[in-house]
RNA sequence: GGCCCGUUGGAGAAACGGUUAACUCAUUUGCCUUUCACGCAAACAUUCACGGGUUCGAACCCCGUACGGGUCACCA
């Protein structure tokens, strides 16, 4: 049994986008399940396109999700190089063995043929197929042509004939009527390859095993077929991909504005959770397990699992996953990943580790953050109707009472940098009042932060903003209380 | 338009011819609770795009229709 190898080709022209990462995640988890290799490979045929630093984002996309591939232009392995554009002499001898072999010819028609063509074929109301006159040009003349340097490029020929068929590891066999088929140029006119026939050629000479690509392949794969074929190559094992949309009509893509990775973790969602949740994008584990390590990916994947029909990308259930991953880190890990937001969005000087507590337990994901604390920075002038809660049964005298209650509290606190003490002191007031403890914290908490939803409350807000501004606030809020009549 | 592919609740999906169509997110409700969140519990598809057919029996098989996507470049 040959080794398994997949490769992961994308094209650098910008951002990384989730359907891309998704590709590369299962041709990553088809590799690494058979113990086989998964290859990066850089197509950059297309010069127009090349956009500067997008080989980086891959590099960095790739690495911060896991996906470690194990050959790549910068990890070397035996049939590189491993970018297109360095690859170039060789396209140029394969297709003129193609040519030697039947399997293309050499076409000097230039665009104004084909349009021509074209026209009359939407005039007589009938398919377009370019029906290539240098077909039958005589070999003696092209070589003269060619050394004479007349512009050509080099077409696939389809010989007529049988139909072709090819099974696909998702979406079975399917049949092509070989007439329908493009004469496709291989090799265009400046000496480049097509991204089909480079395609081609790349996967046999790197001894890609497993095509695994979105299906936007799966019609012209009879055209890669019928290259492989006059090759005398064996055909890979195909598993075409159900696109990743953003709606029922649209797919993602960074053409749209959709989010691309980067633009996801800089919102504040961890690599691990998004590919934990792409995984899940047109793909169904066979129990119903849905949390996934890279690890237990490879383990739990299956190519028969994979739907043929697309998946939208749904941001609320990736929100619900991001939330299960930071609440499953450690405190300290939590801490360390909230840093960043603090450093802009909280000035005054507190307790963070404190406030990281507070923020595990309900953050979803961390670029919410900055809204979830303002309140430490910035008192609100809030509504007073906010000290009303009717659950809580909070009307102005009990208020009062709170917040004068717990302005002894604050005022004989011998140490305010003591959570343990200030929390025995504020707990004991309930009973003291002979409230219930929702009378009691709730005008607190509301008098403290301003706002109707906080992390944390009575018991750990005021600690955060020591005592200066816990008073200053719970004035206040006794002055509103007090203007209503 | 030709060809290829798809269609299970708002979203991801299970089911692989056989009792009340798993599970997760979202939504709603209840419990817990100092708010929100977390956690826990429950509700949510009289039905599997539609119409025929095969079968004792169909979401699963067959045919057709509708709708959606892909592809038909010297782009990848």
């Amino acid at each position: 049994m040959k080794k398994v190898r997949t490769r992961f080709a994308p094209s650098p022209t910008g951002y990384m986008h989730i359907g891309n990462l998704r590709t590369a995640l299962y041709e990553y988890l088809v590799a690494k399940q058979a113990g086989g290799d998964f290859i990066l490979r850089i197509e950059d045929t297309d010069q127009a396109r090349l956009v500067e630093g997008s080989v980086d984002i891959i590099y960095n996309t790739l690495n911060a999700v896991g996906l470690h591939y194990d050959e790549g232009p910068d990890k070397p392995g035996n049939v590189g190089p491993y970018v297109q554009s360095q690859r170039l002499p060789m396209y140029k001898d394969y297709a003129w063995e193609l040519v030697k072999k039947g399997g293309a010819h050499v076409c000097f028609c230039d665009e104004t043929i084909i349009a021509g063509q074209r026209e009359a074929a939407e005039r007589a109301g009938v398919p377009f197929k370019f029906n290539d006159p240098c077909h039958f040009l005589d070999p003696k003349v092209i070589e003269s042509r060619v050394a004479s340097g007349e512009a050509h490029v080099i077409r696939q020929t389809i010989k007529p004939g049988t139909s072709t068929v090819f099974h696909d590891e998702v979406y079975g066999d399917i049949e092509v009527e070989r007439e329908i088929l493009d004469e496709q140029v291989l090799l265009k006119s400046d000496g480049f390859p097509t991204y089909n026939f480079a395609n081609v050629i790349d996967d046999h000479t790197m001894g890609i095993t497993h095509v695994v690509r979105g299906n936007e392949y799966l019609s012209s794969t009879p055209k890669y077929n019928l290259l492989y074929d006059d090759y005398g190559w064996e055909r890979p094992v195909y598993i075409h991909l159900p696109p990743v949309m953003k709606d029922e009509q649209h797919k993602l893509s960074k053409r749209n504005g959709d989010a691309s990775f980067q633009d996801l973790v800089a919102k504040g969602y961890l690599p691990q959770a998004i590919i934990n949740y792409i995984a899940l994008l047109g793909w169904a584990p066979e129990g119903t397990q849905e949390l996934f390590t890279l690890e237990e990916l490879i383990q739990a994947f299956s190519v028969k699992r994979i739907s043929k029909s697309p998946a939208i990308f749904d941001i609320e259930k990736l929100k619900w996953m991001n939330g299960m991953y930071l609440r499953a880190m450690s405190p300290e890990d939590f801490h360390a990943l909230c840093l960043p937001f603090y450093a802009t969005a909280i000035q005054r000087k507190c307790d963070l580790k404190e406030v990281s507590k507070m923020l595990q337990q309900r953050t979803t994901i961390l670029s919410e953050i900055p809204e979830a604390v303002d309140f430490i920075d910035t008192f609100y002038d809030y509504d007073v109707n906010l000290f009303f809660h009717p659950k809580m049964k909070t009307d102005k005298a009990i208020c009062l009472r709170a917040l004068d209650a717990s302005l002894h509290v604050y005022e004989e606190l011998e140490d305010w940098n003591n959570l343990e003490l200030f929390q025995a002191r504020i707990s004991e007031l309930p009973a003291k009042l002979g409230f219930k403890n929702g009378q009691v914290y709730w005008p607190i908490r509301t008098a403290v932060s301003g706002k109707a939803f906080t992390p944390g409350g009575a018991l750990e807000i005021p600690y955060l903003l020591g005592k200066e501004e816990t008073l200053k606030r719970t004035l206040a809020g006794i002055e509103k209380l007090k203007a209503l009549d």
